[in-house]
DNA sequence: GTCTATAGACCGATAGAC
DNA sequence: GTCTATCGGTCTATAGAC
C-alpha cells in the first residue's frame, strides 16, 4: 500500500485549485483591461488555455466568473487591511487603503463592472464569498471613518457612508487613466495627485 | 397659386428636425438609464414610435446615434457656460457648472458610454459637432481654472489637466447613484454633499 | 403617379451555454 | 464543436400623402 492516499487526493485537489486560479487571474486581467461585457469567455478559455466547456466545469456563467475575480479582490483587500499596523492613525490607514486600491487600478488589475448590470448585480449579491467579504471591509473602514471624524481630522459634517462611497469610487476613478493616457506623469505621481484632491479637494488650503 | 412653397418646405423640415428630436432625446434617456452596451437599436426605434428602418435614414449606425445624443448635451453645456454672469467669479463658475452635470446625472438625463469602446471613440473622435463643442468647454474650463488659481482659491500645486479631468468625472461619479439608491437624502443634498467633497475634499478644514 | 415612411421579415455575425 | 438567442444592419412590399 502506498504510505498516505491523501496526498493523492490533495494532489489532484490542488491542480483543480491551481487551474481555477489561472481561471481567475486572467479573468482578473480581462476585466481589468477591457470591462465585463467587452470580456468573452472564449478569450477567457483561449487565454487560459483550457477548452471552454473546461471553464464551464468550475463556473456555471459568464457573471460567476466575475464574480469569483471580485471574491479575490475583495480578499486581497481584507489581508491588506489587516496587515496594516495597529499603530497607525486612522486617516493614515485610510489613506493607505485608498492608495493601494489606487495603484491596483494603475496597474491593470482591478476588474470593472458595469454597476448597471442586473443579472451581473444579481450573482454578486447572491455570493455570500463576496457579500461577507464587502461587508466585513465596509465595516472596518466605516470605524476608521468615524474614528477619524471623532478625532477632528475627517469633516464631521460628512455622512459616513458617504465618505465610505467616496473612497470606494477611486478604484473605478476614470481620472486616473486619463492621466496615464496623458502620458505626463508617472503612476506614483498619479496616486498622489488622485489621493491629495480626494482628501484634499480642489481648493487652496492655508495649511499643507 | 399658392402665396408661397417655402412655408411647405419648411413644414416638412421641421417635420424631420422634430423627429430627430425625439429620436436624440430617447437615446440620451436610454444611454442615461442603461449604458450603451444595453440598449438595443429596436428598442430605440420602439420607444420613438418609428420603424428601425427610419432610424437608419437619420443615423448610419448605433455609434452615430449615441454621438447624437453626446452632441447635444456638449450643447446644453456649452449654452449653460454662455449664460453664466460674468461678473462671477472663476471658481464659482467652476463649483456651477460641476453642479450642473451633477443634477444632469442625478435627473437620469446623463448618457453613460463605455470609455473603453474602441469603435465608439472612433466615431466620437470623427465628430465634427461633438469635438469642437468639447474643445470649446475644455478650453473655457481651463481658462476659468487657471484664473482661479491665479487668484489663489483653487490649489496651484495640481496641473490643470488634472483639475479639468476631476471636474468632468463628477458627470460619471457612482457615488451619485449609490447614494441615491440609499434614499437617505434628496438630489439637492446629494449634489450639496459630492461639490463639497470635490473642491474642499474629505479632510476637516479650519475655515468653514 | 411619385415619393416616402412603415412594418416586418430577413441575414450574418457573435457570444453565451452546454 | 454545436446549438440557440440576440442584435446590428438590410431589404422588400404595402400604404398613404401630395
Amino acid at each position: 500500500m502506498m504510505l498516505s492516499p491523501a496526498p493523492k487526493i490533495s494532489f489532484k485537489a490542488q491542480m483543480l485549485q491551481a487551474r481555477e486560479d489561472a481561471i481567475i487571474v486572467t479573468v482578473n486581467r480581462l476585466l481589468a483591461e477591457k470591462g465585463f461585457d467587452a470580456m468573452t469567455v472564449d478569450e477567457v478559455a483561449a487565454q487560459v488555455g483550457i477548452a471552454k466547456a473546461s471553464l464551464y466545469k468550475h463556473f456555471p456563467s459568464k457573471e460567476d466568473l466575475a464574480a469569483a475575480a471580485m471574491v479575490r479582490v475583495m480578499r486581497r483587500a481584507q489581508a491588506y487591511l489587516a496587515a496594516l499596523p495597529g499603530s497607525m492613525a486612522p486617516l493614515d490607514k485610510l489613506r493607505a487603503v485608498v492608495r493601494w486600491t489606487m495603484e491596483l487600478k494603475l496597474a491593470g488589475e482591478m476588474p470593472s463592472l458595469p454597476s448597471q448590470n442586473s443579472s451581473l448585480r444579481a450573482t454578486l449579491i447572491a455570493n455570500a464569498d463576496y457579500m461577507n467579504g464587502l461587508i466585513e471591509v465596509s465595516d472596518q473602514l466605516g470605524a476608521w471613518i468615524e474614528a477619524a471624524q471623532e478625532q477632528g481630522l475627517l469633516n464631521p459634517q460628512l455622512p459616513a457612508i458617504a465618505v465610505l462611497y467616496t473612497l470606494y469610487a477611486r478604484a473605478c476613478d476614470p481620472v486616473l487613466e486619463f492621466l496615464q493616457m496623458g502620458g505626463q506623469h508617472t503612476d506614483a505621481e498619479i496616486a498622489d495627485l488622485v489621493l491629495s484632491t480626494c482628501f484634499d479637494g480642489l481648493n487652496a488650503r492655508q495649511a499643507r
